[in-house]
This record gives C-alpha cells, sequence and structure tokens, in this order.
DNA sequence: AAGAAACGCAACCGCGTTTTG
DNA sequence: ACAAAACGCGGTTGCGTTTCT
C-alpha cells in the first residue's frame, strides 16, 4: 500500500467547464513542476479539481503546441489510413499527427470521417442518437473486419530476455481479444518474431485469414519512458518503421469481403 | 423570428494496466 | 505475492453554438 497524500477530509471538487484562472494555475504548475506525478498536481497547483480532471485538461488542452485549426485533408487522409491499420486506438493515432490530440481526433473522427467513409451525406440525414446507435451496432456487426493491434506488454518475454517458446499456428483477429495469458505471450512473441521477419525480409505483408493486419501497440509509444530498457526501444523503434512503412505502402486491413470499404 | 434538430467540443466515467509499498 | 493507488485510454455525455424548418 502506498502513502496517500491526501488524507484530507472530502470536499467537494469542482466539475465542469474550465475558468481561465484555473488554466493559469494548472499551466503554471505543470510548467514548474512538469508533466506526470498527477496525484499531485491539484494540491500543488491549488486546484479543487480531480487528478483525472487535471491531466485531461493539460493533455487536450493546455499543453503547448496543441494545433487547435482545422484539420487539412492530408490529416484526414492519414487517419483514415491509420485507423484502418489501428482501429480505436486514438492515441496511437494522434502520436502519429503532431499537435493533435487523440481526444480532438477522436471526435473528429466520431462527426466528421465516419459519415465520409460510411458515404452518408451531411445534409439531410437527420438522425437522432438512436438511430445513430442503431447504425453504428449495424457497422460494428457488418462484415467491417476492425483490425485487432496486438499488444505486447512490458512483461513480454522478449523484453525479459527468456527463452521464447514457438508456436506455429498464428493467432487470429479473435484470438488477441482473448484474455492474455502466459501461453498467449509466448505465442504473441512467436508469431511477432516470425512476422516481423517476413516483414523485414521483404515478403509480403501476411495478412491473418480474418483480414485483419497486425500492428503493435506499444502502449503509450508517443510518450517518452526514460526508464525503459534497450529492448523495449528497440521495440518501439520497429513500432515507429512499421507504420511508417504500412503507411507509406498503403497498406490496410484488407477485409474478406469485397463488401467492405 | 422562433423552436427544433444537429453539430462540435470539452469534460466525465468506467475500466484495464502499471506502479509502488 | 498482494493490494491499493495511480495512470492512461476509449466510450459516453453535457452543453453551447449553428443550421434547418
Amino acid at each position: 500500500m502506498r502513502t496517500g497524500s491526501s488524507g484530507s477530509a472530502a470536499v467537494v471538487l469542482r466539475k465542469g467547464a474550465w475558468t481561465e484562472e484555473e488554466d493559469i494555475l494548472l499551466r503554471k504548475c505543470v510548467e514548474k513542476y512538469g508533466e506526470g506525478k498527477w496525484h499531485q498536481v491539484p494540491f500543488k497547483a491549488g486546484l479543487n479539481r480531480c487528478r483525472k480532471s487535471c491531466r485531461l485538461r493539460w493533455l487536450n488542452y493546455l499543453r503547448p503546441n496543441i494545433n487547435r485549426g482545422k484539420f487539412n485533408s492530408d490529416e484526414d487522409d492519414l487517419i483514415l489510413r491509420l485507423h484502418k491499420l489501428l482501429g480505436n486506438r486514438w492515441s496511437l493515432i494522434a502520436g502519429r499527427l503532431p499537435g493533435r490530440t487523440a481526444n480532438d481526433i477522436k471526435n473528429y473522427w466520431n462527426s466528421h470521417l465516419q459519415k465520409k467513409l460510411n458515404g452518408s451525406s451531411k445534409n439531410k440525414n437527420k438522425k437522432n442518437n438512436k438511430s445513430q446507435k442503431i447504425k453504428k451496432a449495424m457497422i460494428t456487426n457488418n462484415n467491417i473486419i476492425k483490425p485487432q493491434p496486438r499488444t505486447f506488454s512490458k512483461n513480454a518475454p522478449w523484453l525479459r530476455a527468456k527463452q521464447v517458446i514457438h508456436n506455429p499456428s498464428p493467432a487470429t483477429a479473435q484470438d488477441s481479444a482473448a484474455p492474455k495469458s502466459q501461453s498467449m505471450a509466448a505465442q504473441d512473441s512467436a508469431d511477432m518474431m516470425t512476422w516481423l521477419d517476413n516483414l523485414l525480409n521483404d515478403e509480403q505483408i501476411i495478412s491473418n485469414d480474418q483480414g485483419a493486419i497486425w500492428s503493435f501497440n506499444g502502449g503509450s509509444s508517443s510518450e517518452i519512458n526514460p526508464g525503459r530498457d534497450q529492448n523495449e526501444d528497440i521495440l518501439i523503434n520497429q513500432e515507429n518503421d512499421l507504420l511508417d512503412f504500412c503507411i507509406d505502402a498503403d497498406i490496410w486491413a484488407i477485409s474478406s469481403s469485397p463488401a467492405n470499404i
């Protein structure tokens, strides 16, 4: 158990829209102490907000270099491509779009790009939330194959320099959604290495029989973690190279159904 | 002109993962 | 090894603004 820094009596935390004064306090605090340690930020900044709220406000609004302008066509294109590759991994997508936040991209996707993708014209499609939800359900249940990025935790064997157990049978997209287990981790490692080998040997990108293309998920690859070890750095570099490769080569998750986008 | 509907953005919530004592 | 705290993410909601009828 950790020493809770709180210990304070129950104080009603502020919610809702941030005021300019709060923004100033938060900005000053982060500038002084740096990002991170969000549990300390409300106290240090003198804000009556929860840590989550502070973090969110900083990440989505106050952080320097945030691009609050309109999305241009290049960005649209990149988002569409990355979404095909990564699915709703907004933070990963945001990592490829300098100045854009995951929240921005998510909102933009939900309000613009999804419609664009669905081919529904902006006009006259007056629909209430209910029908939007039905439509959403139809899409997810439809034959669009949602990419299932593989997740490799820091505890993965190759990061721990443990022996990798080879398992030749490839995991399916469904498998990747299943709960992780040690055998899964071992399989992940073998699969990844095989696939990476193939990739680096300039062989064809392997899409599994569900049409899902694998991608790496470094978790927070766009963030700097000074504590990570060399293997992790290598893995993250590989992830970035791979994303660049896929984007440059125009590689998507190819659906098994021609009717799909 | 006014009310309704849709849009767009900011913020909140819940949950899985990671860290720490 | 375990439990609690903290972190980070994606989904959802709330609300002000804009557009439509």
